[in-house]
DNA sequence: TTGAAAGCGCTAACAA
DNA sequence: TTGTTAGCGCTTTCAA
């Protein structure tokens, strides 16, 4: 690696004046710019971040965590946080959590020492407590964990009321809600949606609220076993596409028919919901703006780390697939 | 932050005898590493990763280059890089490039000045020429584009051959296949053993390979022109299971059964061809396995620069699943 | 067994 | 307009 003060002696000058030109702070004589240019191209010479982030106390950085890569909802958030980033000069660094706290608190402290400038958090199971220890600003994406954040989500409790909306608007008699883990916070917000359109129908009992934990094979088990005991159900509202597709298995499994013998709706509009058959009408989310908004988000909050904290909340949008269909 | 100067003012040591209980390194009495231990505890100290690098020239981190996270197959091999990089120590870095040699250089720029430790890099733009430009360990994954490298990737040609014959046994009689981007190295290794297998059989024509470039909706038009080209094609190999989604969409539209008027195999055995209906049949990577590996061999390497470069090949496996079934 | 001090490569006062 | 130098926080010789 060749360093700055190689350059300085190639162009006849300090290291300061290097310096300058590479940061473009301070005067530097046209001349004097010229030959230290011609010297940091013939030498080659790229600055060593490192010691930069030393002295700056800053990495150009940005790590988002997420629970689990290999869920599809997740790459394409990823995806958007990194574009930004990039865009803004910032490294981008993916941590998996495993939804585990002893993993999310060990990347805490594994970024903080190498100096992340800002963390993009998507967790259900970190508090407060835990943030507060940091000293570099984060925002909490898809999920609200620590009020004290700047929080990027979208409106989850109006997204359920659309997709029970309209599973009543197609004549379902009775819709079942399956709801993701209990200490998320949207899963909480999406089964209050579920509740307000649904709570007061006669039929309603909470024996139609089943969990499946945003994760497809326990979603497609807890499906085919409530709907052995409640054949009665012709409406399934479950609370992300992945548990959708699971849903799909689950029905064909039991030799019903979709949309016939019930209607299903999703939630997030991952790419997923439409390579199933049939299609999945589903909520989407505007993920690729979430990502990028949280980023965008983030990037303002370090470099004004005083900017109050916000929270953008997103419209979600129904999207009509195959999945659901007008009954009776 | 705590440094180092106040953990050793407070253990009433130097910084030097702080630093060697720090990293288990030359002469500590019993009596000082317990003041020191102390004191590290009683700050709450963490060492600087920063400094650190700077001082070794080493960051801990590793960097993996895939074309985009949102195509379903990589997620996986990230999520195995990841689980190895954090086992050792490692910080993960993660890099979308689009296919695009610009990004590819940008980024291999950007992390060489971050003093990354090493890259893995999937890709089929680069080539000797860029890679020679950098001085840490490279593996590539999946495909093999500079010969130079440690190279991890399953055995193509060799799946390839297993999936054309998968259709032979149940009677296909004219067999196509659907191509991912022409310079990739895997495109040419699983088109070889396609052909193979069909090459010598009378029906036998160049006409029924085409381009899916590995892109479910590209898949799908091209499958949908070849068919109605040649409604003699009761065999599709496309050449991975995201165009194996593609192409049961495209024969959904066509009005075609699967695998009634036409059997599909898929390559990689990525979640997604369990999810579809019908389930696809595939020849499936050890996914994880490769990313593990890579990313294992990859450590090796920056332990040991000398340590002669490998090419590791995993075998890989037919997966019958419901888009095949014998025919006649 | 411990400490002093140089130095990793860079930036930014401060001086000239 | 440019140069000298301290120092970011750490590790590691070298000396004591």
């Amino acid at each position: 690696m060749v360093t700055i003060r190689e350059v300085a002696k190639r162009a006849g000058v300090s290291v300061a004046t290097v310096s300058r030109v590479l940061n473009k702070k301070g005067y530097v004589s046209p001349k004097t710019r010229e030959k230290v240019e011609q010297s940091i191209h013939d030498l080659k010479y790229k600055p060593n971040d490192v010691a930069r982030s030393l002295f700056k106390g800053k990495s150009k950085m940005i790590a988002l965590l997420v629970p689990d890569i290999m869920n599809p909802f997740f790459p394409e958030l990823a995806r958007s946080v990194e574009d930004i980033c990039n865009s803004y000069g910032y490294t981008f660094v993916l941590c998996n959590t495993d939804h585990s706290i002893e993993k999310e608190l060990a990347y805490l402290n594994a970024l903080q020492q190498k100096s992340v400038d800002g963390l993009i958090i998507v967790s259900s199971t970190l508090t407060g407590e835990h943030t507060k220890e940091i000293n570099v600003p984060i925002i909490s994406l898809d999920r609200t964990f620590d009020t004290n954040l700047s929080n990027v989500k979208s409106n989850n409790r109006q997204g359920a009321r659309l997709a029970a909306e309209h599973l009543k608007v197609i004549d379902c008699k009775v819709i079942a809600h399956i709801t993701g883990p209990e200490n998320a916070s949207n899963t909480e917000e999406r089964k209050q949606g579920y509740l307000d359109v649904v709570k007061d129908e006669e039929w309603f009992s909470t024996d139609y609220i089943v969990s499946g934990d945003y994760n497809m094979q326990k979603a497609k088990d807890a499906i085919k076993k409530l709907l052995l005991e409640h054949p009665e159900i012709d409406g399934l509202f479950v609370g992300n596409d992945v548990m959708g597709a699971g849903a799909l298995k689950a029905i064909e499994e039991l030799e019903m028919q979709v949309p016939h013998d019930i209607s299903i709706i999703g939630f997030d509009g991952i790419s997923l919901g439409e390579t199933t058959t049939p299609t999945l009408t589903t909520v989407a989310q505007p993920i690729y703006k979430m990502g990028s908004r949280a980023a965008e988000l983030l990037i303002e909050q370090i470099n004004d780390p005083d900017i109050p904290k916000k929270t953008v909340e997103f419209p979600v949008e129904l999207i009509e697939r195959q999945s659901t269909r007008k009954r009776r």
